[in-house]
Formats: structure tokens, C-alpha cells, sequence
DNA sequence: ATGAATGTAGGTCAACCGTCCTAATTCTGT
DNA sequence: ACAGAATTAGGACGGTTGACCTACATTCAT
């Protein structure tokens, strides 16, 4: 349908590739159902393609995985380099982060943290893209050192940042053990007095 | 082998039923690689059993899994009457929950933790055994909060057993994402201070 | 217009899944 | 010792899985 071509880019901005299409089927599919039990015939189904042809675009079902997973980096890093775009102070940036939980919470509830729930799996399937996964934790681990740094936090920003992480993490977790949005609501405040009480320039420890 | 006689019960206790080292087994794999990810075979072989044979013991694996789940909450309710049934005071108590992640950081790297991975994959799965794995976490929740009353804090009780979970669950996940002991050691001792500054017959809030 | 490159359809393949059945074996009470 | 119950072995069954191939359709550069 596509090709290289180097002019236009016109129509690219609207139209999808398949290939695009199948990594977008396909991670929505790996969050809502899990990797190991979304099939060929499950991620094909949706976009209309038959289900032998996915060897034209990837060769085994773990070149697909690693299409998401770059995926996920790619649209992580985009997000956090937009939240650090906005002139706000440090601390309304990391409160971006925390809001995430209150902008995705049905899905939460339902199916847990994206990034945590495919870590866990990959994790239990001893898959060699565990660790790549792992690098979306990564990503958001340095962006919130840096902000919990910028916020004069120096000595420890990493371990401010992990302990976000943590908080996040748990809640997701028993958000959708719970299904209880009002415990959601309720840590999400905590979280944000928490930073708040975070917020002076020479820590304690 | 066995029957329902009601005398002896002599070598029973060193003894095990078939059935009981199905669930045994099961539970274990359940908790290493997935319950979709553990087929009838792979319980069979640690056993020595015929894959065939689970028919007479259990029609279903979603029974195999109901099992599992009975024995976990039997399990969990077993260790917490223990724990309880020590003299020391309540802060020692809770200091056991926490404990659990040094004790099991092993596994814990490897696989997660065993109750909030299977609720996890149950409700990526809309398995109707979801809401009956998440009663284990509800047997800590609720001892937790009557620890934490005992402690002095009778209003929020509720909200600081889930506090709690939701940090040992966070640790949990990025434990085994990052595969970094000195972060649970790290942890664990963060939540034993956070446990000590909650430690007033009459709280803030 | 033509050939090459790009993409798709449909189907085959062996392996494995959970389920279910039956015949053989082992145990138990009498 | 014997009958009957409890337990097991082994395999058959439909169905699904990921992987793979070939034939066909479309598009593009020349």
C-alpha cells in the first residue's frame, strides 16, 4: 500500500500503514488480554487482514512483541518531552505523572498499569524482551529524577522518583484487584500531598 | 489411596493426596509462569502423574485454579492467625507483613508477587475467579486495619492497611522489573520508618 | 506496456491445548 | 480370598496455536 518514497508524507498523516495498524492492534490487544493469550487470528481479526499474512510483516509473534514495546518507548519518551515542554515549575510536571492514574482509570481498573502488567508477564514467560520493557520504568524513573532534581532535590531524586513509582504501581495494582475508584481518587490525592511535602529545596535525609 | 475414614489420620501428616499435590504443584506453576501459560502437562510431570488423570480429580483447570486459590486463602489466613497470635505488640505485627518482601525477595525478583500477578492475569482474562483471588488481599486488608486500630489509629485503620498493600504491591512490580535487591532492602526499610512515624495513639488526619 | 517490487489471500502444517473416555491396576472392607 | 470401590494409565477427540508457503492482486519505475 505504502512505500518509501521519500516526497509526499501528505496522506501518511491520516492513512496507516499495516504494519502500523497491526503494532496499534496489537498493543491495545497485549494490555486488555496479555501477550501470551492474544493470538494471530485475534490481532488480525479487527484490522480485516487474513491471518497467514502476518509473515510478510513480522516473522514470529516476538518480533511483534518488540514492535510494541519500541512503540511504547517511542510514545513514552513524546509524552514526557511534552510535559517538560510547558513553562510550569517542576512539581506541576511531576503531578502530570500522577494524574495519569485519574486520566486512565477505568482502564486501570480493568486491566491494571500497561507497563507493569507486560513486565510481570514477560517476567513469569522468562522472555528476552523482559528487560526492554522494563526500559519504559526506565524512561519514567530518569524523567522524574530529573524534575524531583530540578525541584532541589539533588541527593535523592532517583530514590524520590522510584518511590512515585512504587505508589503508582501499587495503586494500579489494587485498583484493579478493587475496582474501587473512590480508593483510586483517594491515593491520588495522598500522592499529590505527599509531593507537595516534598517540596523544599534541602531534604532531611 | 486415601479415603474418608475417620479414624488415623496418622501418616496423613506426612503423607499427601494426589489431589493435594495437583494443587500444591499447580499453585507453584500457577505463580512462576501464569496460569494460562501452565498447561495439564506441566502439572502432570513434576508428579509423575498421566495427564489424562485429571479428569477424575478435577473436571476443569478453572477448578484446578479455584483450588489454588481456596488453599491460598486458607494459606494466608493461617499465617496471619500466627502472626497475630504472638505477644508482641501490633507495630511488631505489621513489621511481619512488611518482612515478607526480605524474606521472599528471591521469588518475589523472579516472578512477583504470587496474589497480585494472578489477579492481574484474572482480570485481563474476565475470569470469574477474579473477585475470589482478590479476597486474599482483602484477609491483609482487613488484619492490617485491625492492627493499625489496635495501634491507636481506629478512624483511618482502612485507609493505612491499604497504604500499605499498595507500597508491598509497588515494591512487588518494580522489584521484579528491575531485578534490584538493594531497592527492596531500600524499600523495606523506607516503609518499617513510615510504619514507626504512624506509630501515635492519635493521628493528624 | 511491461517487469519488478510490494502487498495480500487462503490454506497447510505439526504441535499443543483442555477435555473426556475406557481399560487396567491398586486398595479396602468383609 | 474376594467383590467393589478408588485410583491410574494411556490415548482419542476436536479445536487452536504459531509458523510457513504459494498463488494471486496491486502498484510503481521505466
Amino acid at each position: 500500500m505504502r512505500m518509501d518514497r521519500i516526497d509526499s508524507g501528505l496522506k501518511a498523516v491520516t492513512e496507516r500503514t499495516t504494519r502500523e495498524r497491526i503494532v496499534e492492534t496489537a498493543d491495545r490487544l497485549f494490555y486488555e488480554r496479555g501477550f501470551a493469550h492474544t493470538s494471530f487470528a485475534d490481532i488480525a481479526a479487527p484490522i480485516g487482514l487474513s491471518r497467514g499474512n502476518f509473515y510478510y510483516h513480522f516473522k514470529t509473534k516476538d518480533e511483534i512483541l518488540d514492535a510494541v514495546i519500541e512503540q511504547r518507548l517511542a510514545n513514552t519518551g513524546r509524552m514526557l518531552a511534552q510535559w517538560a515542554d510547558g513553562d510550569d515549575d517542576p512539581a506541576a510536571r511531576i503531578r502530570s505523572f500522577i494524574d495519569m492514574l485519574i486520566a486512565n482509570r477505568a482502564k486501570i481498573m480493568a486491566h491494571g498499569c500497561p507497563v507493569g502488567t507486560l513486565c510481570n508477564e514477560l517476567a513469569k514467560l522468562d522472555h528476552f524482551a523482559h528487560p526492554r520493557a522494563g526500559e519504559v520504568f526506565t524512561l519514567f524513573r530518569d524523567w522524574l529524577a530529573r524534575e524531583f532534581a530540578r525541584l532541589g532535590r539533588t541527593a535523592d531524586a532517583d530514590t524520590l522518583a522510584m518511590q512515585l513509582l512504587v505508589q503508582s504501581q501499587g495503586v494500579a495494582t489494587l485498583a484493579s484487584a478493587f475496582r474501587d475508584e473512590t480508593f483510586v481518587r483517594g491515593e491520588v490525592a495522598r500522592m499529590h500531598a505527599w509531593l507537595d511535602a516534598q517540596d523544599r529545596p534541602i531534604p532531611a535525609a
